[in-house]
DNA sequence: GATGAATGAGGTTTCATTCAT
DNA sequence: GATGAATGAAACCTCATTCAT
């Protein structure tokens, strides 16, 4: 016999959650403390813990909240018909991700950041960060193959490697967006495509 | 009259910054203590903060010294006489950097991850990486420009998108292999110089 | 008209005891939280608050029923016919409860340690306990008195003060057993009770 | 070079020793936080880590601080020369002790219950304690030997089975007194000789 | 120049207890 | 009667930094 409804504890913890972003967000996982994050909450130190076993269980919350949408996205953008030009494709879903990860008063892309730094430490946070960029690879993969079977790339051109190749944009447009501040990405991607035939 | 050589103090400077380095790379940024370090360095507390006035700066020198040999890598080769292909000229000094970045007991290329997190927050590290960015950017654009003045590339080519994908390509591939573990950087460039006729 | 049968309340507060000497005997007083209790318990935190109104309550009714079998045991043996020689006595009473304290998954026999030490400190411990201790105190000069009237003993010996050391001789083989792990305590109580007289 | 004078360590340590040493006798290792320590031993958090690693480290020095004077009392008392009768041997060293154990503002008898019941579940208690009751046990095994040597004992007497009761005699009296509050130990003991031929 | 003992605010986490449901 | 989510004070411990020697 439940005391309270039963999507209370999801409420709760989204609750929570979503507090730990806006901390972590500003202040990165090791500058927000649990006490920010528990002012911003608005709970108490114990019903954050009911919640979240530790700092580190949040953080790897937090981090999955902030890298799961690239696997959405892409997976989506994949099962579409026509076959995309590969480069359009990433242009397209970096612009999507980036967009959506900064609306708002929140800045999660340094977060990402962030979590590959974490991840290069943390088993806990590489794990399913790993899996997750298997999946994105995966998909880049089949977009590379479709525009080979469409005959736009030679038939003997090395798709594993175009692959590595393609993937590496989205990551490293994302250090040139944040660190730097360039946000000419998308269009440079969508130039290039068009140089390169890609 | 200085009791001490003028050198002393270089070399004090240089054996705290490395034992920073040292515990840096092992446990990131946040992860190292002062004391770590000092103990590190085999001096005492007072030694570190005569040299490096607290731990931002010292944070500040480490990075420094982890992606100042970028830019000094990508000059050198720059000037080299012929023509160099752009993503083979990109393979070739991510390799050498990699390499020589994890070479011997101490994993740096994880610390690489770590400046890009921080930069985002700390204006002292934002500022001089977002100039050697600059610069290693310019370097590319001049490999670009010189490979189309070779006649490889069209002469109405849009040689600042071409750059930005280009300049992209590393700190993606560094991700991939610090990350993920992928060390498939150089079979993925060249495939992608191939496809590309960059 | 009650809903449930009177009998449940003693169930239900058995039940939760009984949990508390589980998690008393394996962590300690201090060690084991009213979570564990609860969880052990297999109830609600409320119910464990209904029965039982603090966790000091909790300590001294579990505190009771671990010194509370010594006084029963004593009991038993006093009024047994023949005049025993005291040194037996208190031998077969002490194997008689270490061997039953420590049946089964539970080691009782700490938690005597602990009531001690909490005793000196909590008035609500010392009370009951000196009361039960007075009474084995009683049984113990009772069989004194008889081995003296039964010839064993000179007429003028100091009857009280035999008692004190006699008395003394159970905590004293229960550290030994318990810190030390000497198990030899009955037999070495019985050669002495032979070698003595007493 | 030190700085400070090469005592000051030594007595900095057994400043803080005894402030935890007056808390814990006041309430016990549980009761005692880190903070009533720092606080009585007027210094700060940092300096009280900086000599003692954690709390348990510094309940094991305490705790070694209230056993090791029985050892050192029993071996002087050992070493003298006329062959003293083992009761009245212990009687003595239980009075001496307990005397000083708690003379002046500090009552040190309690906490000696409290290292028993803390040696039941922690090794780094238990070890030291139990060579310490290990030199005991062999002093009074050595004092009933020449007791009998003297020819106060029948010559087949099982002198290790007198050893361990009397053993048990000094523990067992100190729950007496402490707990029940019975300051009769020497005259208990004197009876308890007279009766036995101990 | 160099030392390293000292600082004390602030870190994460636990726990006995309550009370709306 | 019973539930269990919530509380928040307080626990233990760390760490960047300072300054008397």
């Amino acid at each position: 016999m439940p005391i309270r409804p039963p999507e209370h504890h999801d409420q709760r913890r989204a609750q929570i959650l979503s507090a730990a972003l806006t901390c972590f967000s500003r202040d990165g996982f090791h500058g927000a403390s649990m006490s920010d994050i528990i002012a911003e909450a608005g709970v108490s130190a114990g019903t954050v813990y009911r919640y979240f076993p530790s700092k580190a269980e949040l953080t790897i919350a937090a981090a999955q909240s902030v890298f799961m949408p690239a696997r959405n996205q892409f997976s989506h953008f994949t099962s579409a018909a026509p076959p995309a030009r590969p480069t359009a494709a990433i242009a397209h879903v970096f612009e999507e991700l980036v967009t959506r990860a900064d609306a708002g008063p929140l800045r999660m892309t340094p977060l990402i950041l962030e979590v590959w730094a974490e991840a290069t430490r943390d088993d806990g946070l590489r794990t399913p960060l790993t899996e997750v960029y298997d999946g994105i690879r995966g998909d880049i993969r089949t977009l590379v193959a479709r525009w080979q079977d469409a005959g736009h790339l030679a038939a003997d051109a090395d798709v594993d490697a175009l692959t590595s190749a393609l993937a590496a944009l989205m990551p490293g447009l994302l250090v040139a967006r944040t660190v730097e501040g360039r946000a000419d990405a998308g269009d440079a991607l969508i130039a290039f495509g068009e140089a390169t035939g890609l």
